[in-house]
DNA sequence: GATTTATGCCCTATATATAAACCAAAAGGA
DNA sequence: TCCTTTTGGTTTATATATAGGGCATAAATC
């Protein structure tokens, strides 16, 4: 990130990652889990985990996703099987899994 | 990140991750947007625009969920005024908002 | 057809997020 | 009360995500 760059959030956003984090921190006391036990879990750091946790924005996402997935906080939907319905309602998929494997086979192309 | 984590994510939420992807990519086509436009209106460059558009779980969060924001596609539930009604519902808001100011008020603490 | 525009994917420099190790304070349990 | 555990907050070293640029191909547009 050169030059540094100050990037600004909505404050929209800012409020989602705090409730996310929330929410988080809230699932892993109601699993009685402690934040090193979690931490370890997804693979993590404690101190990242404290970041995600305060909705820190600036944490990679597939840690936040890992995090939330463990404690059980659904993304997108609160409805837990939302996202395979998604996965298999949209017709991006059709779209959506050559693209995923376009990079392993990278010239071949003989995938249709 | 030191001694080269090599960080595993579920398929879950890289499935997860590549239908956000797919859905920020879908509406932005909807909205005729281009890539760069959509970059320089979220902040971010094209580049990174193009890993969030794949499903890139390591783009930091605050960045996806500025262009999801932008064009559209929302975050935790479809409804667009969930995260609001979250956020007057959850009684940890109240551990909340005191949490995000803690930091600017750092010594003072008379917020009591 | 030609020409512009958008996209995909390199590359490099650098800002920074992360892991790991601390410490102190808070919380919980005896 | 004391003792243990958990948490919040540092600091430091290092891996790496990012911005920015270029370039080739694809896709519009004419």
């Amino acid at each position: 990130m050169p030059k540094s760059i100050i990037r600004t959030y909505s404050r929209y956003n800012r409020d989602a990652s705090a409730l996310l984090g929330a929410l988080i921190r809230e699932a892993r006391h109601e699993r009685k889990l402690t934040a090193q036990e979690l931490a370890d879990r997804a693979g993590i750091s404690r101190g990242l985990l404290q970041r995600i946790e305060k909705g820190n924005l600036k944490c990679e996402i597939g840690a936040v996703f890992e995090v939330a997935t463990i404690v059980g906080v659904k993304l997108f939907d609160a409805d837990e099987s939302t996202l395979t319905k998604y996965l298999r309602q949209t017709k991006e998929k059709l779209a959506l899994l050559p693209k995923s494997v376009r990079n392993k086979s990278k010239a071949v192309r003989d995938d249709f």
